[in-house]
DNA sequence: CTGAAAGCGCTTACAG
DNA sequence: CTGAAAGCGCTTACAG
């Protein structure tokens, strides 16, 4: 790169002091009383020599870097990439770069990125939590360092959140399948630690249970995150196939969904004539599969304000002083062509 | 952030210089000739302290920022996330963080994002160029800002570059329909002064006209890539309604297949007994719809790997005494059930 | 084999 | 109303 201009070279073509040039920058002229006439003169050669301040000296001298670290599952997910771009979007509205990365639900990423990114001196972070995470995140917290969890909160620690009411989402998503008279209600979902499956479940279970209708074991089908594609497709495929009376297939998850799209094509159920289908988390292939498939839908961009806006007021406001506080936002249920009223 | 450890208390609890304990931080300590025990001293409280380098002041003090910037088109698109993801993985295996921001293919964002990058000492960058780029990026030339283009180039901009062979898929898929017995095949596609769109319009011409068939005007649609979802749907359901004698159609990007399975379902035409489809560019959708889709597929990894490669080496290198180097990596003809033998 | 010192570009308490 | 100077944490040319 060329040499950059610095504050010493406007401070020496204005015959000013470096102190004063300084001042202007960083509005703190008028406060400070400088002259109108000698705001003016520096701004002017400011924007004629296009002189932007040096991120790094600044950062050292400060310590505040308005940088923060984005911590996703994964970039490449219709969820996290579109969150992902809206937080960056509103961060930067805000003045603020974001470092960005995925940790694929990996522990040991999750804690390396944290790692890394403390060190690129990040003024906060935002998370998704993986499995065992509690430690580090400890350590943010002892640290002073700023953040906020979303998709998903890990229970034993204080931390601020912001989260989808899950519970929420599956007991419209199971009521509206039950109001639309099916009840042999199936439901797909992943063993997991993470709350937000638990919750997903206990809406299912609450709502059926508030209708009156039992739920029994061949009912229920839980797949392991990491088992691989093939694996969970025939695993669907065989649940449906050995319980004969299910009516209706509820995925906990948006990736399980489309799983169980495959799995259906397969062993040749037909949605909605056979089966109906329901999913938790919007995509394309939900909107424009034939038929569209019924959703819970996270709101992505309410989601990402929240986030951004909860961790800038922290780092802010200054970490010790605040109480954890968690936001919860509501799903949109989306009926598509996948859940009409049962004939 | 509670104080970090510095070099200087490493140095001072070991009763040795800040200039000793830098050596032997930054592997330099054997070319200087320190003492295999000092070496050892220094390592061990290192690692006991948890020290790390504060980059910051490494920056200001070397210019170097071990960051690079990446500006895709579309996070939340199904290809760039999965680009952006592995490019971020590679480069973090390389030692380098990665900035990254969506242009939505506007150029006054794509400017600031340059701009705000550069701004925070990124050592190069990887770039989606939009039109109307060439002077943001001859401006980076001319400052030695290394920097590579990808997903397509501008021509008149000497640049290193990642994009893919775009002819040849085109070609491929075009080749594709009529062998298997398709004559009259329609082509939707953006107006757009990009490349890459171009050579595929070149691409599905060549392969009709190496096949002896004519192509006529109402047989290419060109919708405006800043047409309104409805309206792109409605001009394909009308295209195919007016056209009648169609029996394929090639959709020439990723987010324009979407929208054309979206118009025919609409129009009622079934694929593929009334029509084929292809598209350029894989997704889930593609993939898991019924029928799937026949397509020319990017390899994700590939570019992205190629990517940050050229950009390091460039980084590496410098950039004054390299010439700018292309690479073309082939997509990939990924056969499924919208295109079959036609009956 | 090791150290004292300059300097990267800022901000800010202190002085006038 | 404005300026001289310290210091953030490093790296590195220079000296011994």
């Amino acid at each position: 790169m060329t040499k950059k201009i610095s504050i010493k070279d406007i401070a020496k073509e204005l015959e000013l002091s470096i102190t004063t040039v300084s001042f202007v920058i960083n509005g703190k002229a008028e406060e400070m009383g400088i002259s109108e006439s000698t705001i003016n003169k520096v701004m002017d050669l400011i924007v004629k020599r296009d002189y932007t301040p040096n991120n790094a000296a600044r950062l050292l001298r400060t310590g505040k870097s308005n940088t923060i670290g984005l911590i996703v599952e994964d970039l490449g997910n219709y969820f996290f990439g579109n969150v992902a771009k809206v937080i960056e979007l509103e961060a930067s509205k805000r003045g603020y770069n974001v470092f960005l990365s995925s940790t694929d639900n990996n522990a040991k990423t999750a804690k390396e990125l944290i790692r890394k990114m403390r060190n690129s001196s990040v003024d906060g972070l935002i998370i998704t939590p993986t499995r065992g995470l509690k430690d580090e995140l400890d350590k943010l917290t002892a640290d002073h360092v700023p953040y906020v969890l979303f998709d998903r909160q890990i229970h034993e620690v204080d931390a601020n959140y912001v989260v989808l009411d899950n519970h929420k989402g599956a007991y419209d998503l199971t009521k509206h399948l039950i109001k639309n008279g099916y009840e042999d209600i199936g439901f797909v979902t992943i063993i997991s630690e993470m709350s937000q499956m638990d919750e997903r479940e206990r809406g299912y279970r609450d709502a059926m249970q508030d209708a009156g209708l039992l739920i029994d074991k061949s009912q229920v089908l839980k797949v392991r995150f990491d088992d691989p594609y093939d694996e969970v497709v025939a695993a669907i495929g065989k649940f449906v196939k050995r319980r004969k009376g299910l009516d209706a297939l509820f995925f906990a998850t948006n990736y399980l969904g489309v799983y169980g799209i495959e799995a259906l094509k397969k062993v040749k159920i037909k949605i909605p004539y056979d089966m109906a289908v329901v999913s938790f988390d919007d995509n394309d292939l939900f909107r424009l599969f034939t038929p569209s498939i019924t959703v819970a839908a996270q709101p992505i961009r309410e989601i990402a304000v929240e986030a951004i806006d909860l961790l800038l007021s922290v780092i802010k406001s200054g970490v010790k002083e605040s109480h954890s506080t968690g936001k919860v936002v509501s799903p949109e249920l989306i009926q598509r062509e996948s859940s009409p009223p049962k004939l």
